[in-house]
DNA sequence: GTTAAAACTGACCAATTGGTAAAATTGCGG
DNA sequence: CCGCAATTTTACCAATTGGTCAGTTTTAAC
């Protein structure tokens, strides 16, 4: 995944973790985001977790706290892969050009890493408490940033008025739509993956492309 | 609630149900929408719901059968509801009108029934097991009809040729994410959630006539 | 007023849950 | 090989969970 988590940043103790330990805890969360992104936080149980990745529940609390820790962890390991397409947004680019790569970027997210996306909207619905700081932090200043750069694009004829900070929402319901709600979209349009997301890539440039180009 | 639960249909019993035990399963079925909003069917307790609606584990068990009884009951009373903007979608009426009245009327619901729509989007992130009957029967159906409708309209160069179907998702997920992900947009909006709908709305109306407008 | 039905409750049950502690096992370095 | 550290496991704990049951209270019907 984008953003693998960087371990070394979340053991409390001095020491530094081995190789072992980072794979071990790796192999944890992978189990934790299985079951997290099905039945959200309070719905999963660390036996769910430890079953899963193949060891006893005990022996999983030796790498992690409890279940807060291993939740946190796998949400603070994708929240820089989450802003990162947006970050790439240039100033210097093609205003529509930088859109639709953008646009492109959060569906390759979504078709990429539709747990991590479920496992997100999991912890929305809830409330979001383990994202709070996220929320209004670092996702609040960088729509900011972005809206006033989108605004300034439209400002000079490069784009059409419309309100960026609603644009950037569209995208997200749209393109993580495909991910969350990937059991809607299959029954509908049945089980190619790969041709529904190109199907959907290509209605979204459209409508992107119809909404912004002055 | 649009689509107020038929109570009739709930009972096993061939008894009629009395007025005040459809105002208790009533009471009980708002207290569970609160909390299956939140954390999902697997999330919730019986005792969360109970709690909520003020009375007895057991009384409340007097009532429905169980837990899975008190979800499914819940979400099948708001199938019809969810579907009654898109068949109320009028062939004889102005393509473009029509659309964005399904749109306008999708709003109406984020915004009147916010619980409702992460009822559903919980139990969409859980793979829909109470919802499996609807997905692939009614609402595909329904999807597939109104796809033929639009496909028609396009095709007398009424709207401009995109996929229906993905129009569908787009309104679908651009619709619910201002209730679903209420609280990533207030955190970044602000909470005059009246004014982040009224923004939300012009925006899509414009984004939507952009696109179809042939 | 009496009786039966409906509604409600406290106590209980087996299983599950997040976790702890001690014992056992494995791995590593000298 | 030995001793120690790291890792894993078994056993256990108090609390919670979906539910059951019997007793009590309330309501309805006559």
């Amino acid at each position: 995944m984008v953003g693998q988590i960087d371990l070394d940043k979340m053991t409390d103790t001095p020491a530094k973790m081995t190789r072992n330990q980072k794979q071990k805890r790796q192999m944890i969360l992978d189990a934790a985001l299985d079951v997290f992104s099905l039945d959200g936080f309070r719905g999963t149980s660390l036996d769910q977790i430890a079953l899963k990745a193949g060891i006893s529940k005990p022996n999983l609390l030796y790498y992690f706290s409890g279940k807060e820790e291993i939740h946190t962890a796998l949400l603070e390991g994708l929240l820089d892969a989450w802003l990162a397409p947006l970050r790439a947004m240039d100033a210097q680019g093609d205003p529509l050009t930088e859109v639709l790569k953008y646009l492109d970027a959060k569906m390759n997210m979504a078709m990429s890493y539709p747990l991590e996306s479920r496992l997100f909207a999991n912890e929305i619905l809830r409330g979001a408490p383990h994202l709070e700081n996220y929320l209004k932090g670092s996702l609040k200043s960088l729509v900011e940033e972005k809206s006033i750069l989108l605004q300034k694009w439209m400002d000079l004829g490069q784009l059409r008025q419309v309100n960026p900070k609603h644009l950037f929402f569209s995208i997200w319901a749209m393109t993580q739509h495909y991910a969350d709600f990937d059991v809607q979209v299959s029954a509908i349009l049945g089980e190619d993956r790969e041709s529904n997301f190109a199907q959907a890539r290509a209605f979204q440039a459209t409508m992107i492309s119809q909404l912004l180009a002055p």
